[in-house]
This record gives structure tokens, sequence and C-alpha cells, in this order.
RNA sequence: GGUGCGGUAGCUCAGUCGGUAGAGCAAAGGACUGAAAAUCCUUGUGUCGGCGGUUCGAUCCCGCCCCACACCA
């Protein structure tokens, strides 16, 4: 906290978080250019090259502002995980901390935020064979079957785990029956220490706001082609990365199952939910600081005062 | 104008052979360790269209009225 260290600041990663719509992108890339650096995105879908529109990934002209990273980095048919995140982006630090002292890192989705920020606990691989067979089981099965088999497998999840929810239930047994423990058994939720500093902002704004945002994001999607967008990715739309607000709802509309005001209306509603989602997961996060996206000065300001 | 079918939770509707009612969706809150834009949990009092009548008691039966839809003229 010397000031003298001002000139040569530790590496730190500047994070910038909120719920969708709620102008993290452009915060991002004022702070980028301020701090002449790049950007690691944390969005659990804007990271696909197939999807774009549905996704609200930046413009080409903001993409070419910065160098922006785990951007459309990845293909909807490769496996995508936290954990993946995790080692992926510490890796990217890793080499971007060669060029510049201070990253930012912007994006929506909570879980990859804390597995770089904290880290996730070690959990052996899982045999892919046992997966898919928990997989089917539960699909042909239901859901009687897998807390049976959970009850049978591993009786520490089945007294403290949830027993309603297949895909937890889905994990746990993948995990018992190829480790021959408990998932909770791995679970020490102990918070790894970076060895670089971390400071955490987020966007927030009033629910009035909020909603006018994502629901004026919505009608550009639909202007900018999400139903072209949503049409040529429908061979693939069991795929996890499809299982995505705006596509779910273009594809059930392309099934004839929806009119298209209908189903704009759906993807406004299952919009506004998962903000609500995202909000509810960051308010535990008690080291997030947060300010109003039309403040960015003040933010700028109050960053400059928290580098180490 | 006539006939028919409706008017029940913010929306779509179910139901009560007369004892004041319940689902889905929405909304609100919450959880979350390899699917996380996913997945899951909790929360349901509303003049049962209005006014009268019958009844110990009506949202349910009867009458009138209002509104919506369909068909006939």
């Amino acid at each position: 906290m010397h000031p003298g260290l001002k000139t040569h600041p530790a590496k730190t990663v500047i994070i910038i978080t909120g719920p969708t719509a709620s102008g993290k992108t452009a915060a991002a890339i004022r702070l980028a250019r301020h701090f002449k650096t790049e950007i690691i995105s944390a969005d659990s879908r804007q990271c696909y090259r197939e999807m774009n529109i549905g996704v609200a990934r930046p413009s080409p002209e903001e993409l070419a502002a910065v160098p922006h990273h785990f951007i459309a980095s990845h293909s909807i048919h490769e496996e995508v995980t936290a954990a993946l995140f995790e080692e992926w982006a510490l890796q990217k630090v890793k080499q971007l901390f060669e060029k510049h002292a201070v990253l930012i890192m912007v994006g929506g989705t909570g879980l990859y935020i804390k597995a770089f920020c904290e880290g996730l606990d070690a959990i052996p691989g899982t045999d892919p064979a046992i997966r898919q067979r928990v997989i089917s089981g539960y699909e042909e099965k239901g859901i009687a079957w897998l807390r049976e088999e959970i009850k049978q497998k591993d009786p520490l999840f089945h007294e403290k785990g949830e027993t309603q929810n297949p895909q937890r239930m889905m994990r746990a047994l993948e995990v018992v029956l190829s480790t021959g423990q408990s998932i909770f058994n791995f679970h020490h939720k102990e918070k790894l220490q970076r060895d670089f500093n971390i400071i955490r902002t987020g966007l927030d704004l009033s629910k009035e706001e909020l909603h006018r945002n994502i629901n004026t994001r919505v009608e550009n999607m639909m202007e900018q082609g999400l139903q072209e967008e949503a049409r040529t990715l429908l061979p693939y739309r069991d795929l996890n990365a499809l299982q995505t607000v705006g596509y779910s709802e273009m594809f059930a509309y392309l099934d004839g199952a929806l009119s298209l005001e209908k189903t704009v209306e759906e993807i406004k509603i299952h919009t506004r939910q998962y903000a609500k989602r995202q909000l509810t997961w960051f308010r535990k996060d008690k080291e997030i600081q947060w300010f109003s996206p039309a403040a960015c000065d003040e933010m700028l300001n109050w960053i400059e005062r928290h580098l180490p």
C-alpha cells in the first residue's frame, strides 16, 4: 500500500460481473482501454463460436477495440465446464501477465468466476462410460431410479444432497461409481489463494431499468436475426450449449409450438428469471463492490484507489 | 333480436352431486463445486361477473342484468 508501489502495480485481475444486460461489456471495454490491457470473458455461452446473436456476443467493433479471450473460442461440440474454465483462464492469465499488470475479467457466469477466483475442489476424472450409463439410466427409468441408485451407492448424498435435482444426483452417482467415494468427500470448500490480486466489482441497476434493458435487448436480437441463427442450430438442440435462453424458445417456435409474439415474450420472461438467479448468486459474494453502470468514473476511481 | 357456451388467483383453466376453492404458467424469495443462460427448493384469501331469490348455509340451484365468444336471423 506504499504510494511508491503504484508505479509497479502488482498483478491484478479486475472482475466485472452483474446480471445480464446490465452493461458489463461497455464497462469492461472502458476499463481495458484505460489500463491498456485485455479482456477475459467469464461467460458460459459467449465462448461458443456458433452462438452469436442470442448470447449477446460483443460486436465486431467492440471486439476490435480491445483484445478479448474466451469469446467464440470454443465449439458447441466441445465440452466446456467450470473446471475447464478455471484451468483455461488461469493459464490465459499467466500468459497475459507477461504483457500487462492489470487484466479485466467480465462475465455473468457466477460459478466460472468463483472457480477462477477460489478454485474448485479437485475431483478425480470420471469414467465417460459410467457417465453415459447414468444419463441413459435416468432418461429411461426416471428420477425414482436415480434416487434409489443414490440411496444404495451414496448414502451420504442421499441424506444430505438434493434428491429432487436430477443433475446433482447424476453427478453424484457418476462420481461414486467412478471413484468409490461420495462426491461430498471431495468437497472441502477451501478457497484457494491465487498468486495475483483480484478486485471484484459488479454492476447493479434498478429492477425497472434492468427489465427495460432486457426487453430492448431481446427486441434487438430479433431484429438481428435470432430466428435464423436458431434455425441453423436446430440440429444441435440437444447439446448442453443449446440449453440456453433465447434458443430453447426459438426451437419451440420452429416446432410450431408457439406464435412468434409469444416466443419473444417467453424469451423476455426467461431472461428476467435468469438475471434474478444471477443476482441471487452474486449477492452472496461479499467481496463484490457494486456500482451503477452509469457511474463509470466512480468505478474507475474506486478501482484506482484499491489497486495494490 | 334469437339460441348456445362462458365469466373462478396477474394469465390459461380445473372444481365444488350446496358446507366460502386448486393446478400449470407468471411473480417473490432461496439453493448452487465438471450441464450453471443449466438444474432444483419454498411461498396460493381470490367480493368464484353484478343484484336479488330459495336455503340453516350459495361460487355451485332459480330470476334479472352486465360482459365476452360462437352460431342463427
